[in-house]
DNA sequence: GTAGTGTTGTACTGGGCGGTACATTGCGGC
DNA sequence: GCCGCAATGTACCGCCCAGTACAACACTAC
């Protein structure tokens, strides 16, 4: 029991499920979305959850990788290591979060809730954010190559000082339902990277 | 039922079950934490939690303004309009995150599982924050005022942006388990602060 | 078709949880 | 000392929910 799919049929239904169990866990939060919800959304049986997977910290923690799976495909539409594309990107989450009710970031709101629940979860949620922010030190330190940023700038840094931009943005923006925060937080972090841009030599 | 304490002592029990949710709440998560537990950690019995408070989620409500109250007292010990107040301050918030092992904002990790509870608990997250948000801007409109921050900045918007990289901060750290990128965060805040001083007039 | 493995339907269970009912006790005012 | 209200103890209820048991079905290979 509780096995990867060995058919594409079986793929194909406990992708349905860990999709249902991502919206409305997003939507409801985790501990506020029961695994019935699930599969009655995903129109699914109990056996089939639990043919894929072995509880309800088990497809959470799948709806973790699920959730920034999704945030960093549709950051792949972007040329992260270029202005334009960096300015696009920050566009983007803001229509998103906009577009979806001010509900926060799909990853970071699991994330809050998840750290809580348990050492397991924890540790995925960890897991995921050290790639995402992977994910943007590859952009930065691209960018750096390129020289479009100081050499001396460290990618690394830029990347979670970054990222931690987005989610005070997000988390405020969720908070006061109001888009304004997310802007602001987003514009000055441009803008602290654009201040990096072209040192005029040491 | 579910009133306003009448006696010194009917206060005295209130508190204790507001502060022992609040504790728990911040540990294990609102819905995660069940009112049982609450009782048993105040030492108090069910009738009592139902004596002054209509609902779990009534008590919820409670324990956000509890923590509020918690973390603009322990604000209040710096003098946030002067540079070294303001930097005490952020000492003194990664020094917690660190003490409270890693467990993120008192506030804010409510405000993300509140925010998609009920529109009742959503309505007083954002009080809670405006409200955070505007002891933030007094005290940069202060400084402002004294000239320490140049005369055309928002305070309003420094506030927001403070906040925004408080909040991110906490949350990055708490995902990773690891202090950096909190401190990190902040010190981007300061300096971008610091930059808005002593502009070279007009 | 038949065997074997992957998949799915259905019915059930045991525990936990929010909330209620109601009786009882503590306490201040007169 | 007794009345009245605040405060508290206790037992209980109904519901929901994660997880299980087990039987039935689907597909593939031969």
């Amino acid at each position: 029991m509780h096995q990867a799919p060995k058919t594409r049929r079986g793929q194909e239904r406990r992708n349905a499920i860990v999709k249902a169990a991502a919206k409305l866990m997003y939507e409801r939060g985790v501990r506020g979305t029961s695994v019935e919800d699930v599969l009655d959304a995903a129109d699914a049986g109990k056996s089939q959850l639990y043919h894929y997977f072995s509880s309800k910290d088990d497809l959470s923690a799948a709806v973790i990788d699920y959730q920034l799976t999704q945030v960093l495909g549709q950051q792949d539409q972007f040329r992260l290591d270029t202005w334009s594309g960096l300015r696009s990107w920050f566009d983007a989450l803001i229509k998103g979060q906009e577009s979806r009710a001010f509900r926060g970031c799909p990853v970071g709101s699991l994330a809050v809730e998840m750290s809580a629940m348990s050492e397991k979860l924890q540790a995925r949620v960890a897991e995921a954010f050290l790639h995402w922010q992977d994910t943007l030190e590859q952009a930065f330190e691209a960018m750096r190559n390129r020289g479009l940023i100081d050499a001396d700038a460290l990618p690394a840094e830029l990347a979670q000082t970054t990222l931690a931009a987005v989610q005070g943005g997000y988390l405020l923006s969720t908070a006061e339902q109001d888009l304004q925060p997310m802007v602001r937080s987003l514009k000055l972090a441009f803008a602290h990277l654009r201040s990096l841009a072209a040192k005029p030599s040491r």
